[in-house]
DNA sequence: CTGTTAGCGCATTCAG
DNA sequence: CTGAATGCGCTAACAG
């Protein structure tokens, strides 16, 4: 009852070998249908299950692919691994999934993880970029299981990436606030060590010089995701003597504490301060002054990024081909940043 | 390079056998502190890593447990893996995860997947409830592998369970509505086949009961969990002779739908009519009108049913304590719901 | 078409 | 304390 039952008890079963059953069980074409069909008629009898780790053991294939990502329960990161999920399900692969909680160590430890339990490739958005984690996506490469980054990568040579196009989100951010007649325009940056950040700083950057605006650096706050750090990052923006009257945020989480901390303090949004965020959480898009943002399509993300795993393992030894997918971000208009008509 | 190196590969550098490299390895205390030392350093400088596959085939042990939801993307879903994974992470359990879709045929496909792949439990919420996936479920205990259902139970014999109170639950947001002094309250409901959903309707009911206001079944809609939903079960309250003054949706989704649909006919909220969802999905707490809800501790729900399945995993042969932990669900009283002073 | 043998990488029993 | 042999469940090469 509680034993499983393998090949070599049906094979018994049949007065047969183990070899005659896995040849009837994988459709093999030097069988006769006969013994087939009475291999699987008895197999499905005594309730057989192929042991896919015993496959796995022999074929050096484990047909599962970690999945490495700072958290889970963000709508962004969900819907990344939904599109992972659903794409490499249909090829016959399972995911593990693995949070970082954004420490290094943690990210580090996984690696290692991932790579004893044999995956056959690793999906990951990076949490820190230092010595320990290039060591580690090294000895991914030496052992020649595909990486492949999503969203926040590391610029590794033969390493393929599927991101956004940052630089052009921050711009079309920006800018959208200046067409809406902000000239003051703060930005709630995040960990510029990572590109994701420091694209969308590069692309405000460039919006203002376009228009002749000069950068205020008093107006750039490096902050965390949180609502918290929003908050606290409206409040000494509102401190200042020339207070901004645009706000483009790199997160949401951050643009919407901006919003409840202004809005406390009486000012009108977007009358007086329009405002941006990014990531297009469910959030922005429910309440009731709706807030704009970038959306990344997080979920045909995580589906090409899927893809290009799957073009590089049956790409056997040709692993070098490095593909770098950039996707375009969209501008979601809503009403945080809106222009009156009057205005 | 690309080859792994095995025990065997130490063992051959060193002029010694595979079982002391694998005793040096394991910590053994049937070796020389001398020789372990010289493994333990040849071993890292030829970058061994222990292939768990092996392991795992020799002990009829993967240290992976499926988990199966019917969506991650849901913010409730994904707190409750973010508790179970990093509850069994810490145990050194890998957690795979799968998404139903809502479609019965994908879940028993999923549950065959996870068999064949040897997880050593399964934690899942269930997406529906016939003969196939009980079959299904069968066949898990019948491999004597530890099953936990969490939120979405069935009720089988054995099989052990992390839940909230959803009948107290519905009982709870009723009564409050009442005490807010609505009379006339509607319940959006979901596929009552599913327990949660039919505890919530039968606590919704024992409150009108013990305030004596009578059950009307106009008032009761049966719908998925979506804004669309929402928005066309407004629709139809509203076409009533007599539409409800309050209404007590499974759903965070169609409450929000719903409290749309409401607004747009210029009927207030909370004023005219008062709103309850389910879940504490981010949005409701964020909303300029935020809304009332149920918070069902999802991140501690996975954390409990994790730890269910370790006590089961650590029974050996016990595996046949049922263990039926019933969580306390918390109203959140939020705008939505609430009297004014003057009311 | 079917049976025999070997090996994937590891831990463990039994000898020594 | 160490070495040799065995088996976990499966497939594939080889032999018949």
């Amino acid at each position: 009852m509680g034993k499983k039952t393998t090949i070599y008890d049906i094979a018994k079963r049949l007065n047969t070998t183990a070899s005659t059953v896995s040849r009837a069980l994988n459709n093999s074409p030097k069988i006769s249908k006969k013994t087939k069909d009475l291999v699987l008629e008895t197999a499905n009898k005594m309730n057989y299950q192929q042991n896919k780790l015993a496959l796995a053991l022999k074929s050096g294939k484990s047909n599962n692919v970690g999945v490495i990502v700072p958290r889970i329960d963000s709508n962004f990161f969900a819907s990344i691994i939904k599109g992972i999920e659903e794409n490499l399900y249909a090829h016959g692969y399972r995911v593990i999934i693995c949070q970082t909680q954004n420490n290094q160590n943690i990210e580090v430890e996984i690696i290692n993880t991932l790579l004893k339990a044999q995956v056959d490739g690793i999906l990951m958005s990076i949490s820190s970029i230092n010595l320990d984690t290039k060591n580690s996506f090294n000895r991914i490469l030496q052992k020649q299981i595909p990486l492949i980054f999503f969203d926040r990568k590391a610029n590794i040579k033969d390493v393929s990436s599927v991101t956004i196009n940052d630089f052009e989100a921050g711009y079309m951010a920006t800018k959208h606030l200046i067409n809406q007649g902000c000239k003051k325009i703060a930005h709630l940056s995040g960990n510029i060590l990572l590109d994701i950040f420091n694209n969308r700083f590069l692309g405000y950057k460039k919006a203002l010089e376009e228009e002749g605006i000069e950068f205020n650096k008093a107006y750039v706050l490096k902050i965390r995701s949180t609502v918290k750090d929003g908050q606290n990052a409206a409040k000494q923006l509102l401190k200042l003597r020339n207070p901004p009257n645009g706000i483009f945020s790199s997160s949401d989480y951050a643009a919407l504490g901006a919003i409840q901390e202004i809005k406390a303090n009486g000012i009108k949004i977007p009358g007086d301060i329009k405002v941006v965020g990014f990531a297009n959480e469910p959030f922005t898009k429910f309440m009731e002054l709706s807030i704009s943002t970038i959306d990344q399509s997080p979920v045909e993300m995580g589906k090409i990024a899927a893809n290009v795993f799957l073009q590089q393992s049956n790409n056997s030894e040709n692993t070098k081909i490095e593909k770098n997918v950039v996707l375009a971000p969209k501008l979601i208009i809503r009403k945080s940043s809106l222009k009156h008509p009057n205005e």
